[in-house]
DNA sequence: TACAACGTAAGAGTATAGTCTATACTTGAT
DNA sequence: ATCAAGTATAGACTATACTCTTACGTTGTA
C-alpha cells in the first residue's frame, strides 16, 4: 500500500510518517520493476509499527528506545542476548515508571484533601 | 538563600532554575531594603516545589501542566472548585498512564518471550 | 585593594519531535 | 489531452525544555 492509505490507517500523517522513515523506525520499498516513479509501497507489519510507535511514543518512549524496541524485535541487527537484554532494559523502565506513577498519584490525592479541608 | 544553594540542594542546574522563574514555576524575592544588588532569594518552599517539579517531569507532565498543579497547591489563582477540578483531572491522567504502561509491559513480555522461543 | 566566586539580564544555541512549504513529477478519471 | 489528487525530496519553521554565552555588576577573603 502507499503512504495515504498508511495515514488513513492509523491516523498519522503523512508528513509524520515519512519523519519515522527517515527517523529509522520503519521502512518503506520502492519496486525495481517500475521504473516512472519511485512511490515506497508498505506492508502491514509498517502499519503494526506504527500503532506500537503511537503507543510507544504515548507513555513516553523516544525515537530513539522505540527504534531499538523494533530492532530487537523484527531486525537481525543484534543477537538473541542482545534483543532479550534490550526487551528486558525496556520492562525494568516501565516498572519504574509504575512506581513513580504510583508515587505521584499519592502527592496529588494529599494535596485534594489538603484543598477538601481546607488545609492550602 | 540565593540560587547557588538552590541549585546545590537540589541538582538542579541554575540556568534551569532561572528558565523554570521565567516560566512562573517558582518565584524568588528581591530584598527591597538591599539596593546594591537585586540578588533574588528563596525559601524552602522553592525546594519543595523544585523536586515536585524533577518528579513531575520524569513521569512525563509538562511545563505547563505543573505549573497548573504547582498554582492549585500554592496559589490562590483558582477556587477551591477549580483547584479540586485540575488536581481530580491529573489524577484521572496519571490512572490512564498506569493503564498504557501495564499494556505496554504485557506487549514487550510477548516480544520478549518470541525472541526466547527463536519465533522472531 | 585585588580578584575569584557569585549574581543578574538578555539572548543565542541545542535536541527532540514533529509540521509545513515549495517544487516537481506521476497517476487516474474524464 | 487535461487536471485534480497523489507522491517524493529538500529544507524551512515550530514548540518544548532546556543549556550556554556574553556582558557586566557584587561580595567576600587574602
Amino acid at each position: 500500500m502507499l503512504i495515504n492509505e498508511v495515514s488513513k490507517r492509523t491516523g498519522i500523517s503523512i508528513h509524520t510518517i515519512r519523519f519515522y522513515e527517515k527517523s529509522g523506525l520503519i521502512a518503506g520499498k520502492q519496486d525495481e520493476t517500475v521504473k516512472s516513479n519511485n512511490y515506497y509501497h508498505y506492508t502491514e507489519e509498517t502499519i503494526e509499527k506504527l500503532e506500537f510507535i503511537a503507543d510507544a511514543k504515548s507513555i513516553g518512549f523516544t525515537i530513539k528506545e522505540i527504534g531499538q524496541i523494533i530492532d530487537a524485535w523484527y531486525n537481525d541487527k543484534y543477537t538473541k542476548t542482545q534483543k532479550l537484554e534490550i526487551l528486558e532494559s525496556k520492562l525494568v523502565a516501565l516498572d519504574q515508571k509504575l512506581e513513580e506513577i504510583n508515587d505521584m498519584k499519592n502527592r496529588i490525592s494529599v494535596l485534594k484533601e489538603d484543598v477538601l479541608n481546607d488545609r492550602c
